[in-house]
DNA sequence: CTTAGCACTCGAAGAGTGAGAGTGCTAAGT
DNA sequence: ACTTAGCACTCTCACTCTTCGAGTGCTAAG
């Protein structure tokens, strides 16, 4: 395994990203950089397929890289170009999108952005709220007998939920029950807001049950909706812009939203990048997906990737993954030291 | 044009909405209820592509409806199977799901039901909020100089706003602030917060305005968010399933959503059925869109409806349209005698 | 170790073919 | 006057056959 046969595997997955054909041996004897004949370019490549780097799809093709061929050109060859200090200010102003005063909305936005920098799909696991208290909790009636309550976190995130009870409540039953919530929960980390005290808030309500169990109810599925950290996609549908993809399976997985749930939030650090590497996977056929964990005060609390054809150009989308999970951890975290929101404009290196 | 020319137009666009193949003179003769010969249907065929009902992909192939021919047949031809009791109380418990209190939810949910029902994108227009009155404004301090307007409307919609200042308010500030708001907007109609009223209210508070500028800004952003109605789309991907779509076209038209907007809008009564007439037309090639209106006390408040493949089974489709949008109209007009929320179980006929 | 030369392989694209579906027309039947 | 059977005709689809060319591996010479 020599200096040229690396330089012509990653010829071959540049020039194959590029043009979505099988990459023959004269084409690349005349690219600038390699300067041998196309005979010794098939050498090459033979011992490259021998490695498992490189595939025919048929004996008269040219070569086309392996998974393992992308894998060593992602991990050893590709040489990503530094971003631009302009470039760097082109992302941070879509980060900035309706300034994104809240993590969420952060989060989001960084998505969305990177959804569309790369035309791919992107996803983000957020399990941030988890890591946030309860700043406020408030019920206010709406009228005709419903009422809203909203559960407002110090991260800065929003969640509410109407509830119809049987009768009106009286201002001093509400403003009671009002300030009972804010007793009780105020304070409390989104991650302690259990099944059991839940329960033990129901049993304490019990005298009341009658009048307000939906509100209650309402609490409990608001605390569930915030401890359960939400899968978010931006940008499926560019997916469907990708011959090489299929339809039903990209469907598939975009409805089995739990496989690759579970696939972001297992622990791993740095950039990871997944193939298809068996039938029986979730991963859509002639895919890659890149996924990178985000920190908040140094503790991981989510992952956010790109879903794109394999056929994707990795020194390209690996550097925006990386600056934006690094982007998002200096927005989120707590340390105002080692990172904190800025204002649009504010120079981040 | 006589009896049994219609019946065979109508076959013909039910084959071959079933089979998506042209359909012959053969298969229609074999058809029960056209008891004449293969050759009678043929030249009844022949006449019904001379009035522009049917065409010819090619010389040797069956017929296949013209667009006029699509129209005939919704407009007088087609026979809506009666909706089963049981199909109704289907249908009405998937509006129902989550116990949809609030107008927003309930219009949210018909319009995924719809797409999910119809495997088709379904799209709702809903500009019902202008009809709406503020119900109460809160001001609410979320921590480290960030605060959160929320506006809630007496239709139960909630929006919110996190607004970064450059100081933090004493409590005093925060109160009098509030309470200005509560005084000035609580009660306004949502359709009477124009841009004067908004600059009334910079006026008014320009002492202040040093001070929580980003705040004011915040309520007029979120006044014109509720001003404004928002086009939602279901079910987008739900198109790419469809042989005879061209994706690009899709794309095309989910991103302009404004010409879309612009036709939901348009003062129209009942079910319209929309085709691509001409090349320039921004509708989908081979698509065809239903909309309908749904009323709130009288009032057209919003459009929703459907966007899928031209072969669709429009005697299904359309009376689920029709049902959806009567039953939003009940479900959130104000008048309890004609229709007002109730409750998941009750009947509704 | 590299390179030119060459025979070989295999898919893509085009041409030719037959089968089949469907038509329009004509003439006979009711 | 309308309907129907019969028939010649048309045109696509699927299939085969063939050619073309890109790309390969191997060999032998540099």
């Amino acid at each position: 395994m020599n200096e040229r046969k690396l330089k012509i595997l990653a010829a071959v997955v540049e020039e194959y990203v590029r043009t979505g054909e099988p990459v023959g041996s004269k084409i690349l004897a005349a690219l600038p950089g390699i300067n041998v004949s196309a005979a010794t370019v098939r050498n090459d490549m033979a011992a490259l397929e021998q490695l498992g780097y490189l595939e025919q799809p048929h004996t008269s093709a040219g070569r086309i890289p392996t998974i393992s061929g992308y894998r060593l050109y992602i991990e050893q060859l590709m040489k990503p170009p530094g971003m631009s200090p302009e470039e760097k200010q082109r992302l941070d102003s879509m980060l900035a999108i309706h300034g994104s005063v809240t993590e969420e909305l952060v989060i989001q936005n960084a998505t969305a952005a990177l959804a569309e920098l790369t035309q791919c799909a992107a996803v983000v696991s957020d399990f941030s709220p988890q890591f946030s208290v309860i700043s406020k909790v408030e019920v206010i009636p709406t009228g005709r007998k419903i009422y809203m309550i909203l559960l407002i976190t110090s991260a800065g995130s929003i969640k509410n939920k109407a509830c119809r009870l049987e009768f009106d409540l009286t201002n001093e039953q509400l403003n009671w029950f009002s300030g009972y919530l804010s007793e009780n929960l105020e304070g409390i980390s989104v991650a302690d807001l259990s099944d059991e005290l839940m329960a033990d808030l129901i049993a304490a309500l019990s005298a009341y049950m009658m009048a307000i169990s939906p509100l209650v109810q309402g609490i409990c599925e608001l605390s569930r909706d915030l401890r359960q950290h939400a899968l978010t996609f931006k940008g499926e549908k560019n997916l469907f812009s990708y011959q090489d993809l299929d339809r039903m399976e990209i469907i598939r997985f975009i409805e089995h939203k739990d496989e690759l749930s579970r696939l972001l939030d297992d622990s791993f650090s740095g950039i990871r990048v997944l193939f298809q590497e068996d039938k029986n996977s979730f991963v859509i056929g002639n895919s890659s997906m890149i996924v990178s964990k985000y920190r908040k005060s140094g503790k991981n609390v989510g992952s956010l990737g790109v879903i794109g054809p394999m056929r994707l150009d990795y020194a390209k989308v690996i550097p925006y993954i990386e600056y934006f999970s690094q982007k998002i951890t200096d927005l989120i975290s707590e340390n105002p030291e080692e990172g904190h929101i800025k204002k649009e404009g504010d120079s981040h290196d």
